[in-house]
RNA sequence: GGCCCCGUGGCGGAAUCGGUAGACGCACGCGACUUAAAAUCGCGGGCUUUUGGCGUGAGGGUUCGAGUCCCUCCGGGGCCA
């Protein structure tokens, strides 16, 4: 027996698919198109187990399509802006530069080490100016059709840094690296028009069904977030020379006659005037504004509120006011920055009014509860009922009686219909050197102004110095003075750069058309796009996805593109993970450990026990990576792709381990030998079927079709694990042929050929080495699918299950569509059924044509 | 706290239209080969008190028939607060 040698035979197939070219993509009206892209890759320096899982389910569908007859693109690039370059550049004194290039030519390699079916010649770099200028140019397209736009707005800051933190930076309140409490700051910054998208964002997921998981679907729609409501304005008293009234949006106008109190944002127009010649309120508006604007956990305990001297007066009871607070209650973006308060309907405001004393006036009356007894206690009632206690509303069911209040306040001219959204505009102004500079210019005559286009790119500079704290484009000694392009006088370059969502929401256009000179062509645009598969983590199942969605609208109505949704179809891969070890006080890699004879985890190095943690997701921290570069080596790429795909659905968690990897490779062993070291000369066998067929061929024959058949719908439905099963199932039918006879030696080959096929995309090289060593000189990857044979599959004869009282006691075959009649002729006859049906009276017999026969006795 | 998803052998998972539960694989056991082991190959299996009964987290319901649909609960996970 001889081992199957990957090594040679798998850097074989990878220079021979890139010798021939047949990876890169030509426009090709005379084929259909299948565009699949993989969420391309931050530059990190080393792929992990999910980078192999999320390449290796696109290359199975990038490679099973291309047999299918399609022009298929299948690209990559990297994602190479970020933060972690720049930490390298702090900690290590690497330019980020040269970190990312180098970083991409070691990921590079070792991607190719898995013969992945890329398109290398429309590989992109978003941190290269020849990738960048064109986001600069999508970017004053913005400006021009008046989708960037500037506001001022918070930010996390840290003191000592003298920077802006992301959310994620910001631990308990203090700087990831610094540890100073950071502060909320106003800036001003850029900001995506995605709030005018919002609608159409939200109802176009409804037309995605089917296409995307439901999963992420919900979650968008949540993220969204669509309030329906009314927006309610209440005249103010006590408030002279600050504000007539204060419009208020609320979800449930049908309480109104339930509210004790309103209340404002801490940074509403309102209470800063009010701030204005009050310390106190000054001090707490302060206090507010101390958490970071990561903390939207609001819980019970930290509400709170400043009673102002200001009074709302009630819109239906004239005799009515309602004292205003100012309170963290209210988020300060979310609908009008106030909002009244009805303490029986609404959790928080419920704990509000009992901490300040306030009335709780009882609205809604549930089901079966009646006005005398009914108390919401300390547990607000949100539910549906009927309304009380509330002058015109009385009797009406919740959803009536929203419509009612908002009816009378649109006839009284003091309120509307109107809808709120959780969503809001994108910021995209970041304080960072490695990130694509925005192209404009702060001058101060002309105020901001657009660099012109054929100045751009605006590159970053590159000598560049991180040690002053603050955002180094902003302590450049040159780079952002410049002169104003419309009066020609001095003038300063906006110092911040992109969000990286920046680049990854429009790359899979520009890998549509990656050479050329302007982001993409119509022509390429229009024949690639949109992406029918895209595949990747379910981290970004919000923001990348949202951004890229909103940005292809925004790019369509800006003249690009003529598409709206950026990808047809979604896959989101689950995480690979793996046991965790502790011992010795920290976590072990899963190489520091071995078995002692009683089955025992101990240390190899001193025999210290080991306990078995939780199986997590792969990651530094906890020692349970496995590092996919190693097990290459050890097995090889077409073993570790097998072993991906073999156990598990895409979308779930895979939990790695090596008794699985070892079946993989036994598998492709199986394989290797089956043909190599087949028990008949194969090349002799001649490949026209012979006419007749022994049974047993004839029925292997039959069994390929049916796996052929199935395991294209399976790969159809990227479920390639069932489809890896079909086809192990059939080898091991196959395998132990014997291939005696002209009949049986001919089925041999053909069942050889094609699990070969099928498993071509799966684990292509051994299969191309296999091809043709069945004596073929074309590529296997250039071989068309085999297609199954219906007529084969669908047998003549069927299998009736024979039910008595709903439990199975026997099977029949019978003819396909015989009759129900025919059926309980032949059925009740069975000795089984004449047995357990002795001395009982039928009561009643159901027939499932070609399924079932349920006797009911 | 709200919304959503998931609970199937010792394990990963099949069964996606309400119609034979446990495909395929791992681990395990037995056998063959071997001086022996590894590797490899073959066979076996849900549980059970076995002419039968019970089995898809627990309990109830709908149905001739429920892993699949409905209700309540328990456990795990995700998103949002």
């Amino acid at each position: 027996m001889t081992y199957y040698n990957f090594k040679k035979t798998e850097e074989k197939w990878q220079s021979k698919w890139a010798q021939c070219q047949y990876f890169e993509a030509k426009i090709n009206f005379s084929k259909p198109k299948f565009y699949i892209l993989e969420m391309f890759p931050y530059p990190s320096g080393n792929i992990h187990m999910g980078h192999v899982r999320n390449y290796t389910l696109g290359d199975v569908l990038a490679r099973y399509k291309i047999a299918r007859g399609f022009n298929v693109l299948h690209p990559i690039g990297w994602d190479s802006f970020g933060l972690p370059a720049e930490n390298a550049a702090i900690e290590r004194g690497i330019h980020p530069h040269d970190w990312t290039k180098n970083n991409i030519i070691a990921m590079r390699n070792r991607l190719k080490s898995i013969g992945l079916s890329y398109d290398w010649s429309r590989e992109i770099v978003t941190c290269d100016s020849s990738y960048y200028r064109h986001e600069q140019k999508i970017f004053l397209d913005f400006v021009k059709a008046g989708l960037a736009y500037r506001k001022e707005s918070w930010v996390n800051w840290d003191p000592l840094e003298k920077t802006v933190l992301a959310n994620e930076q910001v631990i308990n309140g203090t700087g990831w690296r610094s540890g100073a409490t950071v502060e909320k700051r106003k800036l001003n910054q850029w900001f995506l028009k995605i709030t005018d998208y919002a609608e159409d964002l939200l109802d176009t997921l409804k037309e995605m069904e089917d296409l995307w998981p439901d999963k992420i679907r919900l979650m968008q729609k949540n993220w969204i977030g669509r309030s329906d409501g009314a927006l309610i304005s209440f005249q103010l008293t006590g408030a002279r020379g600050i504000g007539e009234k204060l419009d208020v949006f609320t979800t449930r106008p049908d309480t109104l006659f339930g509210a004790s109190f309103c209340a404002i944002a801490a940074d509403h127009t309102l209470a800063s005037k009010l701030a204005e010649n009050n310390k106190a309120l000054k001090a707490f508006i302060a206090k507010c504004n101390r958490t970071s604007t990561s903390e939207i956990n609001i819980d019970t305990s930290t509400i709170k509120g400043y009673r102002t001297k200001i009074k709302a007066k009630h819109p239906f009871l004239p005799n009515k006011t309602l004292p205003v607070y100012v309170s963290n209650l209210v988020l300060a973006d979310y609908g009008t920055g106030a909002i009244f308060g009805c303490p029986s309907s609404n959790q928080r405001d419920l704990d509000f009014a009992r901490k300040y004393n306030l009335p709780i006036i009882p609205v809604v009356l549930p089901a079966k509860e009646n006005e005398a007894s009914f108390s919401s206690g300390c547990k607000a009632y949100t539910g549906p009922g009927t309304i009380y206690n509330s002058d015109f509303l009385n009797g009406m069911k919740v959803e009536n009686a929203k419509s009612a209040v908002i009816e009378r306040l649109e006839k009284c001219g003091i309120g509307k219909r109107s809808i709120t959204w959780r969503l809001r505009d994108w910021g995209i102004s970041r304080q960072r050197y490695w990130g694509c500079p925005i192209p404009m210019i702060h001058c101060s005559s002309c105020g901001i102004v657009a660099v012109p286009e054929d100045q751009l790119p605006v590159k970053l500079p590159m000598d560049i110095d991180f040690n002053s704290p603050g955002n180094p484009l902003d302590s450049h000694p040159t780079w952002k003075y410049t002169t104003c392009s419309l009066c020609g006088k001095n003038a300063i370059r906006e110092t911040d750069t992109l969000d990286t969502f920046f680049e990854s929401s429009w790359y899979f256009a520009r890998l549509a058309d990656a050479n050329a000179d302007v982001p993409f062509e119509h022509k390429a645009a229009n024949y690639w796009l949109p992406v029918d598969q895209y595949i990747g983590g379910v981290e970004h199942a919000i923001l990348h996805l949202l951004y890229a969605r909103f940005f292809t609208r925004a790019l369509r109505d800006c003249g690009y593109l003529s598409i709206k949704e950026p990808f047809s179809q979604l896959i989101t891969q689950g995480m690979v993970c793996h046991k965790t070890y502790w011992g010795n006080d920290r976590w072990l890699y899963p190489e520091e450990i071995t078995q002692t004879a009683s089955n025992h985890l101990v240390t190899i190095e001193d025999n210290k026990p080991v306990t078995v943690g939780r199986i997590e997701k792969m990651s530094k921290s906890k020692r349970n990576t496995v590092d996919p570069e190693g097990i290459i080596a050890q097995y090889g790429a077409d073993t570790v792709r097998l072993f991906i795909l073999s156990d598990n659905p895409p979308e779930r968690d895979l939990e790695w381990n090596d008794k699985g990897i070892n079946s993989a490779w036994r598998y492709i062993n199986r394989l290797w030998q089956a043909i190599t070291e087949c028990k008949i000369n194969l090349l002799s066998v001649k490949t026209t079927k012979p006419t007749v067929l022994s049974p047993e061929a004839k029925s292997i024959y039959k069994e390929c079709h049916r796996t052929i058949f199935s395991v294209t719908d399976n790969i159809e439905k990227c479920r390639f694990n069932t489809a890896v099963a079909q086809i192990r199932k059939l080898s091991n039918q196959i395998f132990t042929l014997s291939g005696q006879g002209e009949g049986e030696a001919w089925t041999l080959r053909f069942g050889l050929e094609t699990i070969i096929k099928m498993m071509a995309p799966i684990i292509p090289h051994i299969c191309e080495e296999l091809w043709m060593k069945l004596g073929y000189s074309s590529m296997l990857t250039k071989v068309a699918w085999p297609e199954a044979d219906i007529s084969l599959i669908e047998s003549k004869m069927v299998t009736i299950v024979i039910q008595i009282n709903g439990k199975l006691r026997g099977t029949i075959e019978t003819e396909k569509n015989t009759s129900k009649e025919e059926i309980i002729e032949q059925t009740s006859k069975q000795p089984s059924v004449l047995k357990l049906l002795e001395g009982k009276t039928t009561r009643k017999v159901i027939v499932v044509p070609n399924k079932i026969v349920n006797f009911v006795a």
